[in-house]
RNA sequence: GGCCCCGUAGCUCAGUUGGAUAGAGCGGCGGAUUCCUAAUCCGCAGGCCACAGGUUCGAUUCCUGUCGGGGUCACCA
């Protein structure tokens, strides 16, 4: 029943050969660049020891210790075990004994020692610190040019017009607009494209039950509620009155053929839908560069069937025309039916070719429910049948269902009633602040219910299923949005305290970072570091859920400091500005990680 | 039945190409606010990592099987 990309439903994969880790993987990033150095001296002193090691490999080894007493940096020796034909805490001692006379030309470390098999190095706090914070105070920290000179077009959302937007929408459309700018942050030019329900025989139905029972003042009052009724209306009534079913058919035919009435039917419920689904998407912060709904591929579907026809794919079965996929161990992909009529993966392979034709993209994504894997398996297997080499570089991106929430049962839940609710709890706190007006307070209530809504759907792997849950989804305690866009917050007014307590002092990096070597700046900054990582990994994997933690990592490690520990901004200047030096980065790698995964960010709260 | 996803603390979830004593939030209990926003922070309790084998110096992680939950398997989208 969910037209194109429905929200609920089941999940599966397709083949290793066509699995979107394995098209879309790309090497692995080691950890920090800036480590290259100590990696490359690891990599000759086990050397001088008999093994051959590159730095890359030591680069990727490189791990961090389970305590920070006992270090930054962690290299584990018992690869080299068999190689050297030695014990590995014996390696390692020989290391940390072969390094010795490195450190002087390793500036950022100051000490390497043997623990037990690993090789531990610990790095200079001021020297640290003055990197990672010089990098990440740049607005451009985290930014890689993978994807410079490549396009990515990115399919997501593609709700069902005519009915109403559900929570189950909210999914794919969160999902898509992070993965969207994550590849823009990568350097990728993105086209995303809004795949709309605007076809099919439920439309046929709609026209029949308007012409019936249909109520112009609603249909303007509230038309996807109007016109949701109306079609639950008519499935109801179909029970008692099949006749209505042909009816239904009828009204779609008439559309099919171009009959204006028909077809200004069509206009207006998808305009009037369209509309409704604008405001959604303004309030989320989401947009598209291409609403080609399912009907924009119309009259692409009679030229592609004859070249298949022709092509000698098509195989005609109990009636109908497919393409058999027995040998990829994959059901027959249905492209004909029996009465004449276009399916569902007909319109996807139209659609498959005309973007690639127009848009040129060399890798399309669709942000669907895992339910439909088996369906894209086939449409990629046909395009592939067809000759279509760029079908490579297509992948689906499954994610889990959002489960209690079924139409039938009546527990359909509206993602604006969600946001509403989530804006009027906010509310409630924010009337405690001081110095809002009425607009900024709504305004900021707003952001606050978008991003909690927004963040609870991004804070899990995407192929978890999940219960809907009111207080869960608007929660603002603990590992949450509004938790993110509270930090945030509070690191912005932190800078405007420092201003206003030295008037004229412009924050910057004064030449003594002593004041920073504690152990609570030493976790952050191990976390400003993780962050170019992070963000290649999440853009390889498709997994925005990967930023959403690091944030929450980033921003703990933060709060410890400045709930837990020291006062940052005290009388000496000096000590102030190195303190917010950190504070800045934080509050820049918070921010542009929650603009990657589309969480709003207050200026106030 | 075939195939796919999932199974880690009471609940919701992490767990880095296999690595040191498996982590966090919520809930529970106990603390912190004359001071930079308490939507915060600190502490305590809570685990046969579903089960059984296998590979390995080493497995929550990889392989096989079993059990449990969900999904999917041609004329809907």
């Amino acid at each position: 029943m969910p037209a194109r990309r429905g929200a609920d439903g089941p999940r599966t994969t397709r083949p290793s050969h066509l699995r979107t880790r394995d098209r879309c993987r790309r090497r692995a990033k080691p950890m920090s660049e800036a480590l290259r150095p100590l990696a490359a001296a690891i990599a000759r002193a086990a050397g001088s020891l008999g093994a051959t090691l590159t730095e890359d490999e030591v680069l990727a080894a490189l791990g961090t210790p389970p305590r920070p007493e006992m270090g930054d940096v962690a290299f584990p020796t018992f690869p080299l075990a068999r190689a050297l034909r030695n014990a590995p805490p014996r390696i390692a001692a020989d290391l940390a004994e072969a390094l010795r006379t490195e450190l002087d030309d390793l500036p950022d470390v100051s000490r390497i020692e043997a623990a037990g098999p690993y090789l531990n190095a610990h790095l200079d706090p001021t020297r640290r610190a003055r990197r990672v914070i010089e990098q990440a105070l740049d607005t451009g920290y985290g930014r890689s040019s993978d994807g410079v000179g490549r396009k990515a077009g990115i399919d997501y959302s593609s709700p069902n017009i005519a009915k109403p937007f559900g929570i189950g929408h909210l999914r794919s459309t969160v999902i898509g607009n992070a993965l969207r700018r994550l590849h823009e942050f990568q350097g990728w030019q993105v086209t995303s494209v809004n795949h709309l329900g605007d076809w099919g025989t439920q439309f046929g139905k709609l026209m029949a039950a308007f012409e019936r029972w249909g109520d112009e003042t609603a249909l303007l009052d509230d038309p996807i509620q109007h016109l949701y009724r109306l079609y639950v209306d008519f499935h109801r009534e179909i029970e008692t009155r099949p006749e209505l079913e042909e009816e239904g058919r009828a009204w779609f035919r008439r559309l099919e053929e171009d009959d204006p009435r028909a077809r200004e039917y069509w206009e207006r419920f998808r305009t009037l839908s369209l509309r409704e689904f604008q405001r959604i998407y303004d309030r989320l912060g989401v947009s598209f560069d291409h609403f080609w709904g399912e009907a924009w591929y119309n009259g692409m579907l009679e030229p592609l069937v004859n070249e298949m026809e022709q092509d000698g794919l098509l195989v005609e079965s109990e009636g109908a025309r497919v393409v058999p996929l027995d040998d990829l161990e994959l059901p027959p992909c249905l492209i004909v039916k029996s009465d004449g009529a276009s399916l569902y993966a007909t319109r996807d392979l139209a659609a498959a070719r005309y973007r690639h034709d127009t848009l040129g993209t060399d890798r399309f994504l669709y942000v669907v429910g895992a339910a439909q894997s088996v369906h894209f398996q086939q449409v990629f297997a046909v395009l592939d049948r067809m000759g279509h080499t760029w079908a490579r570089g297509l992948a689906h991106v499954p994610f889990g269902m959002i489960l209690g929430i079924s139409t039938r049962k009546g527990t359909l839940v509206f993602l604006e009633d969600v946001l509403d609710r989530g804006r009027d709890l906010a509310l409630e706190v924010l009337r405690t602040r001081p110095g809002l007006s009425d607009e900024e307070r709504a305004r900021i209530a707003d952001q606050i219910a978008v991003g909690a809504v927004v963040f609870a759907d991004l804070s899990r792997n995407r192929m978890r299923d999940y219960e809907f849950d009111w207080d869960r989804i608007l929660d603002w305690n603990g590992r949450t949005g509004p938790y993110l866009q509270y930090t945030h917050v509070r690191l912005g007014s932190l800078e405007q305290t420092f201003r206003e307590r030295f008037p004229g002092v412009e924050p910057g990096l004064p030449d003594d970072l002593s004041c920073l070597d504690s152990e609570h700046v030493r976790a952050i900054l191990q976390q400003l570091e993780r962050f170019p990582t992070i963000v290649v990994e999440a853009t390889r994997d498709l997994e925005p859920s990967q930023v959403s933690r690091y944030l929450l990592d980033l921003a703990e490690a933060f709060n410890a400091w400045y709930s837990g520990g020291e006062r940052l901004l005290t009388d000496d200047v000096a000590a102030s500005a190195a303190r917010l030096a950190v504070a800045r980065a934080v509050r820049q790698v918070l921010g542009t990680g929650l603009g990657l995964i589309g969480v709003p960010l207050p200026d106030r709260m």
